[in-house]
DNA sequence: GTGAAAGCGCTAACAC
DNA sequence: GTGTTAGCGCTTTCAC
């Protein structure tokens, strides 16, 4: 502060920090050549690269890529949108979603809506005010403005956890009505006839749970049980919810939870009652989560590769930043059920 | 493009979209007015303000933050940095932190090491080149380059999940050491003598560790089994800790575990086993997670209010970078043990 | 391979 | 209350 050069003109304030401006001088080259060195090493010549390199680490320089950003319309920086973190579902896709973008060089900004969809819409433009080279969307979006919005903003978009009739611009999901079916006729050839679901509420849960019923009543079953538990669900909305059902006149015998974790609230409720599992009852979850395996017993589930999801999100993203489109912009990525010992 | 005009200077890119600049020529007044109408809105006159919002409307216009933290020096960005979002312990620090955060126009950052300290050095690098307006870690910070880096870049720091003895900047956290001495208290006071601790292999669970033992001793117990699983820590690694631990010399009677995960997993494991919780053994865990409570046992766990941790962190990070100092850089947020039947 | 000029879109500082 | 000016720190374009 003491030696601050005398200005006369109007004061200017900037960071204080080292720009590439003072590394330039120091190595003796112009700017635009030591922002080279950096950025496209191969284009300068060795003598200069090294001049480059040393002068920024006597100096300490870091980068600023707000600067960098706006002059190359280029944040390197991609937008991931929740409707939570709480439930385990979407935790592996922003983790491999956030390491894969990592290893590119990209980071990720985070954004949750908390399931609700107007939230959806302030965040959308918070984030577009940030110019993200991509956004990733759990799930599809609804609101004609935020389609729009994102539509016009011009920014590489994918869809997740989801298959959209006619997707904003990339996806990768799966099929949520194939979940519900493919789970009523697991259960129906496993010899269950009472069928009951328990779904959060939330949209892609409903959708599930609406295939599951009418895929059991294709198959001549009964009409089965439905309850709705609020969303995020939780161990104890499973075991309240089995509690609720086992009321229910007509009985059960098999239950599809929409969440591990509500699957691990019907079988702890479960064994609190004494009802054996899969005896008397068959359970079934939905995630695969890491711990779904090693339940007692073993929770049967749907397998979905949420890490997988996120690699392929973060692909896509890369390319489309870097200027290539891709061949495919639609990936269902599928799912399996793991057949475990509780169903 | 049909009409673009005719350039015969150097060709200029640029993104195409709309500026604030044109939403000021059609408000008819100059772009810095413009600005405040937007920023400080009860700077402007009605009638400016109402004529800018309309051409806000009426244009789509999105500001462009990396314009804005260009020139004012404040990106209304924060940096997260975590282990992992894997185990469950910082989701709701992370949740909180991004929702806390949202509220003040503020959005988060999220970066991952992976437990791995020398991926905290390169991830800081990339961060601070983003300028943000603070950075919350996630433990201390070691590394002595990374602290030197952090320090000299002038941006807020808040350290959490721990009580660092110096501080590099702000701190919410709590003492390691007092869990460890806690449990061991709380254990012997109900009577257990034979105690054993399953701990992440990280280096704040290794504490805790360290102190349960000097703890038991001092308490005239014999010195507890100890076993180390890899981080981030599982219900099966759990499974297969109780199962180590059954076989060695002298028996348990308690044991602590460094996550609900785990402890979760010693539950299940003693269940097949038909060892009896807590007649037989005690069990207790850490984090309170959302789950915990609706065990059956009920698992005892020491609660950490972590999105508490989230909340002070995100408050910390705005009053420095909207200028204002904090009386109290330290925040210990302390715990508790919830006395539940698995001890 | 290197450099000079121009400007990305916005706001701090200073005037009026 | 509003406008003018001068950049924030970087990279694009074009010339050598």
């Amino acid at each position: 502060m003491e030696d601050a050069p005398a200005r006369t003109k109007r004061q200017r304030r900037g960071s204080g920090a080292v720009t590439l401006h003072d590394v330039a001088r120091l190595a003796g080259v112009a700017p635009m050549t030591a922002s080279r060195a950096l950025n496209t090493p191969t284009r300068v010549s060795p003598a200069v690269l090294e001049r480059v390199q040393e002068a920024v680490k006597s100096t300490g320089y870091v980068r600023n890529h707000a600067a960098g950003a706006l002059a190359s319309t280029r944040s390197r920086l991609v937008a991931a949108v929740v409707p939570t973190l709480a439930g385990p579902v979407f935790l592996q896709t922003v983790q491999a979603l956030t390491a894969a973008l990592a290893e590119r060089g990209y980071q990720l900004m985070l954004g949750q809506t908390g399931y609700v969809d107007s939230r959806e819409d302030a965040l959308l433009d918070a984030i577009i005010g940030r110019r993200p080279d991509g956004i990733v969307l759990t799930g599809i979006v609804h609101s004609p403005e935020a389609r729009q919005r994102l539509q016009s903003a011009g920014i590489p978009v994918v869809e997740t956890w989801d298959l959209a009739p006619r997707p904003l611009d990339m996806l990768v999901g799966f099929s949520h009505e194939e979940v519900g079916r493919a789970v009523a006729g697991f259960l129906h050839a496993k010899g269950r006839r009472r069928l009951a679901v328990i779904a959060g509420d939330d949209e892609r849960s409903r959708r599930r749970q609406e295939a599951f019923r009418t895929a059991a009543w294709s198959l001549g079953l009964d009409a089965p049980h439905t309850l709705t538990v609020p969303a995020p669900t939780t161990l104890r909305s499973g075991r309240a919810a089995l509690g609720e059902l086992l009321q229910r006149p007509g009985g059960v015998d098999a239950v599809f939870c929409s969440s591990d974790l509500l699957a691990l609230g019907v079988l702890t409720e479960a064994r609190a009652r004494g009802l054996d599992v899969p005896g008397r009852l068959a359970v079934v979850g939905f995630g695969d989560h890491e711990f779904a395996a090693d339940l007692e017993p073993a929770l049967t589930t749907v397998r979905i590769d949420g890490a997988a999801i996120g690699r392929q999100a973060a692909h896509f993203i890369v390319e489309r930043a870097e200027g290539r489109d891709v061949a495919e912009r639609v990936v269902d990525i599928g799912f399996s059920i793991a057949d475990r010992a509780s169903a």
